[in-house]
DNA sequence: TTTTTTATGTGACAACTATCACAATGTCTC
DNA sequence: GAGACATTGTGATAGTTGTCACATAAAAAA
């Protein structure tokens, strides 16, 4: 990993917090489908996404997994940026999509390159005003529309990240959406009569333009 | 407005901050109802509440509002305390549940302050992961609750603010959660035969213990 | 190949929520 | 008080989603 690498992900940044992020952060890599954080686990670093794509996840009491977002190379964990006191523990469950490559930074480093580097905290409060808008669509998406547009956005989000050919199964995305699996092998069979996308076994391909 | 008043609510902020935040802020009334910030409107300052209840909605096309949460004195409105030139416009409709009293400081001074005071940039980002938390909770509900537990849980979030007599229709209730008066009216029906609450016309009185 | 496992298809049905129509009741205005 | 208006109650019905039972089909393992 070096300064060069950085700064095409993580643009904007000083010149010495390229090296000081370099110098302190440990690389770790995870497999597709590899849980990297759980709910309730102890923050202690902060992640930076070098490559691949992570998936975000809500818990509930009996251990439902609800989607929220994707997080993509470039991005960062916002919820581990904040060294706050009371609040070590994670709030989510993040998941591997793909194989992925992150940058682990003991959160110590946090509060120090907050007031050293004027990029840094511009980093933070821009992750997590772009984490916070896209909470803000998930709402929108679980309080406005049926499943039958979530499946279609949900579908439409997994193929910007993996392209047309998506190697799931029915039940994966029904966990996804806290649907159930007969719920969705429905929709997906109408969105085929459709043309929208073509159902194989294990592997749904998208045909419809992503409209923007 | 004095610095005694603001420490009260916004402690640990640097003394400096105090004077300039008294200096360069606007006391903005609004009455109980009124919209303060609407969706796509420009932001042009960030707004700290000073005394009063604000509720933030998210907007869908048709215009229908759905509750996110509350904002108290002592809180801002993180939306709008991060002066990013592509995000000028708010996401979120907010409307004063009591009558309120804010502080509007002008965007300009957000990134000067960032730098120049640790307490500020200290405060912007606690408010951000505290509003984030709101927001994680809010899917939780929409994302595994039926109405009963919603309602539940959004009338007693009211009795918090408002205390246990809540003058609102059962209109109202159906607009924030986003769902329909009849069903609103018979879960509260419900509630009333378990002994939560007594109904009365323009108002529910709250019985049951809050339990936390 | 045969067996086993996993994934998907399908009908019936139940639960929850939304919608419609209209009645009943309380509040306000004249 | 009479009428107008807003709020709430209620039954009927429909749409959506979740659940159950079981069939079918494809892939993996033996």
């Amino acid at each position: 990993m070096d300064t060069q690498q950085l700064e095409q992900l993580f643009p904007n940044l000083q010149e010495n917090l390229y090296k000081d992020i370099i110098k302190h952060g440990t690389i770790r890599e995870v497999k597709a489908g590899e849980a990297l954080l759980r709910v309730g686990q102890t923050i202690r670093s902060t992640m930076l996404i070098i490559d691949g794509v992570i998936k975000l996840y809500r818990e509930d009491d009996e251990g439902k997994e609800f989607f929220i977002y994707h997080l993509d190379a470039g991005q960062a964990c916002s919820l581990s940026m904040v060294c706050a006191a009371k609040h070590e523990t994670s709030e989510v469950l993040a998941k591997a999509l793909t194989d992925a490559t992150l940058l682990a930074i003991p959160l110590e480093f946090m509060d120090q390159w907050m007031s050293k580097y004027k990029s840094w905290y511009q980093f933070v409060i821009t992750s997590y005003r772009n984490r916070f808008e896209e909470l803000l669509k998930t709402i929108d998406a679980i309080a406005f529309s049926n499943m039958d547009e979530r499946l279609e956005d949900y579908l439409k989000k997994q193929v910007k990240k993996l392209g047309v050919n998506l190697k799931m199964t029915h039940q994966d995305i029904a966990n996804d959406l806290n649907s159930s699996r007969e719920v969705i092998s429905r929709l997906l069979k109408k969105m085929e009569t459709k043309n929208w996308a073509v159902i194989h076994r294990n592997s749904i391909e998208w045909i419809k333009a992503p409209n923007h």
